[in-house]
RNA sequence: CGGGGCGUGGCGCAGUUGGUAGCGCGCAUCGUUUGGGACGAUGAGGUCGAAGGUUCAAGUCCUUUCGCCCCGACCA
């Protein structure tokens, strides 16, 4: 008895197919993979979800989760391969790494310990602690500690495009934010600050000429370093409502920000002789509006208090900080700013209990007196004279409290939420806020990781020293959303032809006509002889329908052949965003598809400009 | 993790005071259609998210649980 057994599967049996394997072309609609939908299944609110769905682009499988089908794969083939172009032309070298870390590399840079949930951790079956990647660089700087020796070897540019994986605690509006995705990062190594800030400024210009070419509009803007550190980081928005982070946005001069860090002019006090403090009663007042109120005074005269526990995630286990942050009335404590100031890995209010155990009294507390609490004040406050503060006593405040006169602050330090209206802080305009997609992101790390993991080189006089590291990232997916979200009609995707998973959608409306049938396939051979990427849909399905998916899956030019065309003369094309449409003959189709193509090409190759760095 | 919503054929949905599951689309076959999601006929397809309970009887009532969506917290 053979291997097979007694089953007859003969080699022939299993490989000999019915239909030649042209006939099973991936091209062609009758034997894609997808369906597309009428209705988008319940709960899709985004738009680009709604359609990436509808036009069978994409599948979920679970929370954060997609498949991407056929004609996704091809879009984000595309716009990976704009990715690598960019990165290849600023000196970029594409490896892989891989999806599955052990944990040292991360415990090397503490990175273990300060990230919480999101990172998802398992054990191999040695029991030995593991990670799914959320981002390369501490594999990067492990890479570099044999590759990179000696400053002769610096500058490099490496990137990949890998998959990674965030446990994010709510994934939302289809691919704009999932929990396993792609994404491009590329790794800057240089020698010191200055070669550093060459390679940034390079990737901040072929970030724009990335977006561009996908037809994504975007700005850069200042933003947090978070979880990263470093030194200066900036994130290209595209604005759209959908977005989930919030902006605020100069228009007079341009300055641009994460809500997370912007920064706003802060009202000067006016200049005033310090005043003894004074204990005034004041019942029934826990808030700065009650409390301004019932001494008639503006809420920029009072200091208010906000009480925070700082978490630092250490090797030896989380350390709690109590912290008594002091801003000015009339603002708001920012929590970003606030931990940067603390370096902190997290913050969460303070509980009343918490408050008292530092010998504060809740709504009434005042920085004064107080002992083994860290105190961090608003810049503002020690520019503002006699503020109202509380007086750590039920129902009273003290009046004329001053910095530092009547008490020492741990630190000074901007932690103010700019807001809407607020001043500019270069040009004093008013500043405005929108929403908008972190569609990609460039930090200068600086030495935090190559320090942690030794990733050294020696430099010209024999010292080691480590590598100046950046990183950058731009994530495929959610690009593919945003191009979604900025290119579609209330029929469907109109993509740009850079990111279009075909260039050409042909409809044949053969019916049983073998005359307009070979037409069609005639015409269907001479594109693909031409290089031009057609999706050729040969379903035997009602007109209606056929130009309904052409309209739903988005692709730039629809070429009809059908009986009415053939009386006009030839093939019937049809520009996506466009309603007109022409009759061409057929010897001349190629070249006028192909010259429709370069018109297409050329509009969005016109969007790619130089962009001053900011 | 807090607040809200939803789970019923592939997709969208209905299902009354509890009585043994239905509609549209899609799918299959046949016929008629063929330039904007056609028409007729026939047919297949669902242990109603899961578990437990109440009841003669549960899609429906109760409990628990899982999943998904939205808002917030969070987020390189």
């Amino acid at each position: 008895m053979g291997i097979f057994g007694t089953f007859d599967i003969s080699p022939c049996r299993v490989y000999t197919r019915t239909k030649s394997h042209e006939e099973f072309s991936s091209m062609k609609l009758s034997h894609h993979f997808g369906m597309t939908l009428r209705e988008a299944p319940a709960g899709a609110e985004a738009i680009s979800a709604q359609l990436l769905l509808r036009a069978a682009y994409i599948r979920q499988l679970g929370q954060g989760l997609f498949s991407y089908l056929p004609l996704a794969k091809r879009a984000l083939a595309k716009i990976e391969n704009i990715i690598r172009e960019e990165m290849n032309a600023i000196g970029g070298q594409e490896m892989t790494m891989p999806v599955v870390h052990p944990a040292e590399v991360w415990q090397a840079t503490g990175r273990w310990y300060a990230i919480g949930a999101e990172m998802a951790r398992f054990k191999d079956r040695k029991e030995r602690d593991m990670v799914l990647a959320m981002t390369h660089e501490e594999v990067v700087a492990d890479l570099c500690k044999t590759e990179i020796q000696s400053y002769k070897q610096l500058p490099q540019l490496v990137y990949h495009i890998q998959t990674k994986f965030r446990d994010d605690p709510r994934p939302r509006a289809g691919l704009i934010r999932v929990r396993e995705f792609t994404m491009k990062d590329s790794y800057s190594l240089d020698l010191d600050d200055a070669g550093l800030d060459q390679q940034y400024r390079a990737h901040y210009q072929a970030y724009f000429n990335i977006f561009n070419r996908c037809g994504v509009p975007s700005i850069a803007v200042g933003s947090d370093v978070g979880m990263m550190g470093g030194s200066l980081a900036h994130e290209y928005m595209y604005l759209t409502p959908v977005g989930e982070d919030t902006l605020v946005l100069c228009k007079q001069c341009g300055y641009a920000a994460n809500r997370q860090i912007a920064r706003s002019a802060k009202r000067a006090a006016a200049p005033e002789q310090l005043k003894p403090t004074e204990k005034v009663a004041t019942p029934n007042c826990k808030t700065i509006e009650e409390l301004a109120n019932l001494l008639g005074v503006p809420k920029s005269k009072t200091a208010k208090a906000v009480f925070m526990i700082a978490g630092h995630e250490e090797e030896k286990g989380t350390r709690e900080e109590f912290v008594f942050a002091v801003i000015r009335g009339e603002m708001e404590v920012n929590e970003t700013k606030l931990a940067n100031a603390l370096k902190a890995d997290w913050l969460r209010p303070a509980t009343d209990e918490e408050i008292r155990a530092v010998g504060a009294t809740p709504g009434y507390a005042s920085p004064i007196g107080l002992k083994n609490v860290t105190i961090i004040v608003d810049d503002s406050i020690p520019a503002s004279p006699n503020l109202v503060a509380g007086a750590n006593d039920e129902g009273y405040h003290l009046l004329n409290t001053n910095v530092p006169r009547d008490y020492t602050p741990t630190i000074v330090a901007d932690i103010a939420a700019a807001s809407d209206g607020d001043a500019c802080i270069n040009c004093g305009n008013a500043l405005y806020t929108a929403r908008g997609v972190e569609v990609g992101n460039i930090f200068k790390l600086g030495t935090r990781y190559s320090a942690a993991i030794s990733a050294t080189y020696r430099d010209a006089d024999g010292n080691e020293k480590p590598i100046v590291m950046g990183s950058y990232g731009i994530g495929s997916g959610r690009l593919l959303a945003c191009v979604a979200e900025e290119h579609h009609d209330e029929r469907g995707l109109v993509l740009p032809i850079t990111v279009a998973p075909y260039h050409v959608h042909l409809v044949s409306l053969a019916g049983n006509d073998a005359a307009i049938n070979d037409a069609a396939e005639r015409v269907y051979r001479a594109l693909l002889a031409a290089n031009v990427e057609v999706l050729y849909d040969d379903r035997a399905e009602s007109p209606g329908v056929k130009f309904a998916d052409a309209d739903l899956i988005g692709l730039p030019i629809r070429l009809t052949v059908s009986s009415r065309s053939l009386q006009a003369g030839g093939v019937e094309m049809k520009r996506r965003d466009r309603e007109d449409r022409v009759v061409i003959a057929e010897k001349d189709l190629i070249a006028r598809v192909q010259a429709e193509m370069k018109i297409l090409f050329d509009g969005i190759a016109a969007k790619v400009v130089p962009v001053p760095f900011k």
